[in-house]
Order: C-alpha cells, then structure tokens, then sequence
DNA sequence: GCGTAATCTAATCAACC
DNA sequence: GGTTGATTAGATTACGC
C-alpha cells in the first residue's frame, strides 16, 4: 500500500508510552499462560502483573496481540497445507475460542464521578488522542488508571464522532481505505489552558478525514 | 529491517441508573 | 432501555534490538 505524503507524520516523542522490553522470564511465563488460557480475566491478569512485575495493562495488551499473532499463524498454516499436503496435529487451530475462556471475570465497571468526567471532557474537547503523558497527567488528575483513561478517550470518539458539526459523514467514500491517522500541528499555547493537556501534544492526531481535518482545527479557536 | 509493543477503530457485551 | 465502561478482532504504527 503506497503511504500517501500526508497520511503520516511523525509525533513528537512521548506522545506513546515507551515500548516495554519483556525477560526471557516474563515471555515463557506469559506464554505458559497463554496455553493454558488466550483469555484470562482480571484476576488472572492482576496475579501476573504481581508476579512478573508488569502493569496489568500490559499484559492486556500482551495477550491481546497474542491471539492476532496466533491466529494468523493458524490461518497461515490451513492456507498454506490447502495448496500442499495436510499438516498433521502439531498446529493448533484456534479452537480456543472465547467461549471456553470467559469464566475468570471481567474487571469491575470504573465509575467516573461528574467531577473526573469534567476534567476528562474539558481534555477530549481540545484533544482527542491524547499523548502517554497527557494521560498521565490525566490520571494523576482524576485518581484514575491511565489504561481507564485511554479506555474513556476511545469509547468517547467511537460516541462521539467529531462535533462533527451538522451532516452526516458521507465524503472520502471516493476513498475507500483512508490511511487511520493524520496528525496536525498545533499551537502549544492553545492547550496550555487545559488541565491535562500537556506540553507534548503539540499535535492533534486525529482520524483522516472522516470529518474535516481542517474543521477539527477550528474547534479550538 | 524485523519482531512486536502500542495504538487505533468498530462491534459487542454488560453494569448501572 | 439508554448510557457508558470493558473487551474483543483486526489493522496499523513505530520503537528496540
């Protein structure tokens, strides 16, 4: 897919969390688990967080990207023994669905006071991707977790698309994959006034134009 | 460069009012 | 039943080695 020249632009640094670098330790022990269960709960995930010294989030996000790497590989070995011949046993298709994993609960409904959900919507409105550090501060703000606040920011944009102003989205269908993300420069100053907004979100990263790039600009005036 | 952690959307489940 | 937090699959980005 040829990148376009505008789909991308490079975000200042801190704008993600820095890349965690899992021991050999931590892998083999994830890993155990993951065969045991692609699905645990937060129980399970809180005991290993304990246990390997790694935020639980983390360890969400592990298993997460576990499952897309096993399934893929899954899919890659069905589709390549379709042309060739049969690979026997070894391969574990994806018969771990969720249903077998479901028991060990999910984690207990956050509730956001009206006070926490000011702050939070006083940060949405002059950023809607907020940097590692924003959510941070965020956090330290509200008194909750960081990976709650991120949960909040990316149920708040899937609810609510853009002030997206009157009309419905209905351009760019010209183009049928938009690149995910631009991002947009953006005066420093403009968001100095907001509590949890930090100085690294210099720019906005906002989706590609579903909406108006430009108009997204014009909300912080 | 590769492998993979981090982030995103969209869809869905589910707790709480 | 509506609102909204939590979780999922899947796609993409970008960083550490």
């Amino acid at each position: 897919m040829a990148p376009t020249s505008t789909s991308k632009i490079s975000l200042p640094c801190g704008s993600r969390r820095r890349r965690l670098v899992l021991k050999p330790t931590q892998q083999g022990a994830l890993h155990a688990l993951f065969q045991q269960n692609p699905y645990p709960g937060i129980a399970t995930r809180e005991r290993l967080a304990r246990e390997l010294d790694i935020p639980e989030s983390r360890i969400q996000v592990w298993f997460q990207n576990q499952r897309t790497r096993q399934l893929r590989q899954s899919r890659l070995g069905s589709a390549k023994s379709q042309g060739q011949g049969p690979t026997h046993g070894q391969e574990q298709p994806p018969s771990w669905t969720q249903e077998h994993f479901t028991k060990d609960g999910r984690r207990k409904r956050t509730s956001i006071s009206p006070s926490q959900t000011s702050i939070l919507l006083q940060a949405f409105e002059k950023n809607r991707f907020p940097s590692i550090a924003t959510r941070e501060h965020l956090a330290s703000l509200t008194g909750l977790p960081e990976s709650r606040i991120q949960v909040w920011f990316q149920n708040r944009r899937a609810r609510h698309p853009g002030q997206s102003r009157s009309g419905p989205v209905k351009d760019m269908e010209a183009h049928p994959k938009p690149s995910p993300y631009v991002t947009v420069p953006v005066e420093p100053g403009l968001l100095a006034r907001v509590p949890g907004v930090s100085s690294f979100d210099t720019h906005f990263f906002v989706p590609h134009p579903k909406g108006n790039t430009s108009s997204n600009m014009s909300a912080l005036a």
